[in-house]
DNA sequence: CTGTCAATTGAATGATTGTTCAATCATACC
DNA sequence: GGTATGATTGAACAATCATTCAATTGACAG
């Protein structure tokens, strides 16, 4: 039968691992890493994607959300709670209703630098 | 026991539901929506967050990517497939082995302007 | 042709995650 | 106090996705 135990590493690391291990040195820490990702999560959704722009433009309360993009209370408060959590929005209460805002200008730059490219 | 069917809408939207009408109407096409999740979906996997820097700073080998990040070749295979879908990395053929770059500036920058988010 | 190595691919698994439904909290008005 | 409404929360379900393992392709050397 002989069935080779594949080890998933290569003989020869590009011309002589030179370049693998300036690029291992220079690369992000975990830190780094896991705050870009985490950061990028938060945009990736759609629903997150029209909440944030819609806050671009106005200050809103969660049932003004909800009827903005046509989705349930709840899903919008979850995914709220996810924007809170990443200090992405802020929000104010007045009397029953919570309104909430983007949080800084950061987001709206990164978020506007995305947009910028898919309308190329 | 009078279980009331919660309809998920609200009595009142804002003020009188200008504010709604208005942010309704500016919103981002189902288009825009989903091209700006997905471009912010690829970068939002530590792998592939890891992949992309790497590629900023060199032209890489699939073994050579493996080496870097300390995966195996069939993960960065697979993630190397997403991104040559998005249009993310471009690559050339030598010999048995396929050299990976970023494919423009485009991505890099908006890398870069989270990555700067990251670092404050 | 045969064997080897870089890379791709498919199936399966485990983990993460977005939405729904129901219950609960908090505030305002009668 | 009791009721109605805006908002939050938890559990459960479905869907998505990243990784692993195994098999396969394509290119080169002997």
């Amino acid at each position: 039968m002989s069935v080779k135990k594949r080890d998933d590493t290569c003989a020869i690391k590009s011309v002589d691992g030179k370049k693998v291990a300036a690029v291992k040195k220079a690369m992000l820490t975990d830190e780094e890493v896991r705050d870009l990702s985490e950061t990028f999560s938060v945009l990736a959704d759609p629903t997150r994607t029209k909440i944030i722009y819609a806050l671009s433009k106005e200050e809103l309360c969660v049932c003004d959300i909800s009827g903005v993009l046509g989705i349930s209370i709840s899903a919008v408060s979850h995914q709220l709670r996810v924007l809170r959590n990443m200090r992405l929005v802020k929000f104010r209460k007045e009397a029953k209703m919570v309104f909430y805002s983007l949080d800084d200008g950061h987001i709206e730059r990164l978020f506007n630098e995305g947009l910028k490219h898919v309308r190329e």
